[in-house]
DNA sequence: TGATCCCTGCGT
DNA sequence: ACGCAGGGATCA
């Protein structure tokens, strides 16, 4: 479910009730949910207080008083709830609401907090997880020690250019791969290759000149990946398959989506008249219009990266 | 670099 | 019954 921009939308919510609380009571529903939980995970948790909430890409870190750091990762349908001692609720985004009805299923880390708030993580597929690291070493843990660049941090055509040169491998797999930008999913990929008109398959080191600098489409590719996540956070994120509430407190990108699940629809670009099209690329589905966003174009650029690059290395 | 797998639920 | 889903680790 969360990419950057649903993962921020999280963190905002929860930072009113996590930082400068203490942890009174955490309980595991369960052993496990991607991975085990750390030992003794609820017991070093218990008693601390929180002093930070802090995002990197999709994981958020809850740095505690104890000198440890708290990993999150929601994977495809985590979820966190705020309750408010007074009864309120007051996560921005509150989809990850099950309902009001009953005990929600998959209800598997409750924490309850000094403040009399209580936070629960629900994650249907539990493709999430949580660590516990030490907080200087946060950056050298197996999650962030290979993580690539933050979007939102002074993304541009030369940073892109630098990533992607020499690379053979579709853009929408380069734009995935955590590795090298951190924080995008298949949404927002989806969208800022729209945004900025690149085939989807076209070789991502067809961004890069042969000596390195950016092209033109780097710089647009650039400018449209800050502008998508940009605009994401702003609404909240997207909110796609979740019950909608009433309360203003959804996501709300969904509505301004170009491509992404428009398949066989028009294309709203002004006067394209393109039909949003689906293709599989490493076993995700890519949206993108053929005729916003032409092989053709990027085919021309390859190609004659490709034979310089062949002929620089060979 | 691509399949495969992790897990549950939903729409066709 | 089957395909598909916002992620990503781990193999060939």
């Amino acid at each position: 479910m969360p990419e950057l921009p649903e993962v921020e939308t999280v963190r905002r919510g929860l930072e009113p009730a996590m930082v400068g609380a203490r942890f009174s009571r955490v309980t595991l529903r369960r052993p496990d949910l991607r991975f085990p939980f750390p030992p003794r995970f609820a017991a070093r948790l218990e008693g601390r207080a929180v002093t930070a909430l802090a995002r990197r890409a999709k994981y958020l870190t809850a740095a505690l008083d104890s000198g440890e750091t708290l990993i999150m990762h929601l994977g495809m349908s985590g979820r966190f709830d705020v309750a408010l001692p007074d009864g309120r609720n007051l996560s921005p985004g509150d989809f990850y609401l099950e309902g009001s009805q009953g005990v929600p299923k998959h209800d598997h880390v409750v924490m309850a907090m000094s403040t009399g708030a209580t936070i629960t993580y629900n994650d249907t597929r539990r493709f999430g997880f949580m660590d516990l690291v030490p907080s200087e070493t946060l950056a050298e843990s197996r999650h962030f020690a290979r993580m690539g660049v933050e979007p939102l941090d002074g993304l541009t055509g030369a940073v892109i250019a630098d990533l992607f040169r020499g690379k053979i491998t579709p853009l929408k797999a380069a734009l995935l791969d955590q590795r090298l930008i951190a924080g995008l999913g298949n949404i927002y990929v989806c969208e800022a290759l729209h945004r900025a008109r690149l085939h989807p398959e076209a070789p991502a080191g067809s961004l890069a000149r042969p000596d390195g600098r950016p092209t033109a489409a780097a710089n647009a590719l650039a400018k449209a990946v800050v502008a998508v996540l940009n605009e994401a956070v702003r609404a909240g994120g997207s909110t796609l398959r979740d019950y909608a509430h009433t309360d203003g407190s959804t996501g709300a990108f969904q509505n301004a989506f170009r491509v992404y699940d428009r398949v066989g629809l028009a294309c709203t670009r002004a006067g394209c008249g393109g039909q949003i099209a689906r293709v599989v690329q490493a076993g995700r589905s890519t949206f993108f219009c053929a005729s916003c966003q032409p092989e053709s174009r990027q085919a021309a650029s390859a190609g004659a990266a490709g034979r310089q690059f062949r002929h620089k290395s060979g």
